[in-house]
DNA sequence: AAACCTTTGAAGAAT
DNA sequence: ATTCTTCAAAGGTTT
C-alpha cells in the first residue's frame, strides 16, 4: 500500500523542499486571512487568481501552467507527507485506534444527535474534523460506518452474510479497533464488519440492508447524485419507491483522500468566512490552506484518508476505480487530449527542462 | 441539461 | 520505473 511506503528513508532533501513552501503558504494563509476580513469580497473574488499566481509560482503566467507545476512537485509533496504520516502511524498504529485523535473517527462527525442513545457522545476524542459548527453537512462520508446505523438490528441482515464467498478480504483488526464503539455503546461491530461488506448486498440504488445508504454508493445516474443522495438520507419512504423504479446498478464512488476528507470539512467555513460560494474559487483557498497545515494537521487526514480506503476495500473488495472510468464525460479534456498527442506537442517539457525553466516549455504544456 | 472550473491525492493505464 | 489520466466533492458558471 502505497501511504504506507515508510518512504524508504525519510531523506532530509524533502523537508529542505517541503520547508520553503509551507513558509509561503503561511505567507499566504496570512494574506488570506487578512483578505478574508478586510478586503473587499468582490476584489477577493477578482484577485483570487491573480493573487494565488502571484505568491505560488512567480513565474507562471497561466493557470493551466499553475496546474502542471503544483503537479511536479504534487508528489514530491505528497511523498513527503506520506513520511509525515508514517511517523504518525507509527505512532498511532499501535494505539490510534485505541485511543485518543482519531479513535472513533468515523463517530467524530456525527453530531450528538445522531449518537446512539444520544448518550455516547464521542466530543471527548472529538478533532477539529468536527463540522457541525461550520453548518457543514452534519453526514459525512463516514457516516454510515458510525455504529448508529450498525446499531439497528443486525436482525435486518442476512444470516449467512459473513458466510458469502469472496468477501473475506481479511479484516484488519486495525481497523476493527479503529472503529471500534464507544465504551458502553450500544452495538458491536462484528469483528469482520461482513454485515456490510460487499456491495451485492446492497439495494439497487446502493441502499444498504439496513436501509442506510452508503456515502460511496449513488444511483448511476449521474447528475444530482449529492442532492440524491441527501434525499436518501432524510426520506426513506421516498427513497424506497424510488429504489423500486431504479433498477440502476449503483455506483460506487471512490473513496475520498485526504485533501477531499479535508475540503469537505473546511468548505462551510471558507465559505463562511469569504461569502465566496463558487467552488472553484473555494477550492482554491483550500488549496492553499491545505499547504499551510502543518504536517501533524495534514498527517490526521491522510490517516483518516488510510482508514477511508481500508474500509472501502473491506466494504467492496471487488470494487476497482476503473469501474467508474469513462463514467464522466469530457469536453475540454478531450481537446487536451488531442493537442497532447499531438506529435509535435512534447508531453516532457517538465521532466525535460524542470519546473524552474518553464519558460523553455511548448505552449500547450505552459 | 450537462460539462466546466478548481484543488490534492490515489489508483490505474500508458510509456 | 516513471509519467499521464481519471475521478473523488462542490456549486456557481459556461456551453
Amino acid at each position: 500500500m502505497p501511504q504506507l511506503n515508510g518512504g524508504g528513508g525519510d531523506d532530509l532533501g524533502a523537508n529542505d523542499e517541503m520547508i520553503p513552501f509551507k513558509h509561503e503558504g503561511e505567507q499566504d494563509e496570512k494574506i488570506q486571512e487578512n483578505a478574508f476580513t478586510e478586503r473587499d469580497l468582490a476584489d477577493l473574488k477578482s484577485s483570487l487568481v491573480n493573487e494565488s499566481e502571484i505568491n505560488q509560482s512567480p513565474n507562471v503566467t497561466a493557470p493551466g501552467a499553475v496546474r502542471r507545476g503544483q503537479q511536479g512537485y504534487q508528489r514530491v509533496y505528497s511523498d513527503k507527507h506520506r513520511d509525515a504520516l508514517d511517523e504518525v502511524s507509527k505512532h498511532q498504529d499501535g494505539g490510534l485506534y485505541k485511543a485518543p485523535a482519531y479513535s472513533g473517527y468515523p463517530f467524530l462527525m456525527l453530531p450528538d444527535a445522531y449518537l446512539p442513545n444520544g448518550s455516547m457522545s464521542p466530543s471527548s476524542n472529538k478533532v477539529s474534523v468536527v463540522q457541525q459548527s461550520h453548518g457543514m453537512h452534519p453526514l459525512t462520508p463516514l457516516l454510515p460506518y458510525s455504529n448508529d446505523h450498525l446499531n439497528p438490528s443486525p436482525a435486518h441482515l442476512p444470516a449467512d452474510i459473513n458466510q458469502k464467498p469472496g468477501i473475506h478480504r481479511h479484516q484488519s483488526q486495525d481497523l476493527s479497533g479503529f472503529y471500534s464503539l464507544p465504551p458502553g455503546g450500544v452495538g458491536q461491530i462484528p469483528p469482520s464488519m461482513g454485515w456490510f461488506s460487499h456491495s451485492l448486498m446492497l439495494g439497487p440504488s446502493g441502499m444498504h440492508p439496513t436501509g442506510i445508504p452508503h456515502p460511496a454508493i449513488v444511483p448511476s445516474t449521474g447528475k444530482h447524485e449529492h442532492d440524491q443522495y441527501d434525499r436518501n438520507m432524510y426520506s426513506k419512504p421516498h427513497q424506497q419507491a424510488k429504489q423500486e423504479k431504479e433498477p440502476k446498478k449503483p455506483v460506487i464512488k471512490k473513496p475520498l483522500n485526504a485533501f477531499m476528507l479535508y475540503m469537505k470539512e473546511m468548505r462551510a467555513k471558507v465559505i463562511a468566512e469569504c461569502t465566496l460560494k463558487e467552488s472553484a474559487a473555494i477550492n482554491q483557498i483550500l488549496g492553499r490552506k491545505w499547504h499551510a497545515l502543518t504536517r501533524e494537521e495534514q498527517a490526521k487526514y491522510y490517516e483518516l484518508a488510510r482508514k477511508e480506503r481500508q474500509l472501502h476495500m473491506q466494504l467492496y473488495p471487488s470494487w476497482s476505480a476503473r469501474d467508474n472510468y469513462g463514467k464522466k464525460k469530457r469536453r475540454k479534456r478531450e481537446k487536451q487530449q488531442d493537442s497532447n498527442s499531438d506529435p509535435g506537442s512534447p508531453k516532457k517539457c517538465r521532466a525535460r527542462f524542470g519546473l524552474n525553466q518553464q519558460t523553455d516549455w511548448c505552449g500547450p504544456c505552459r
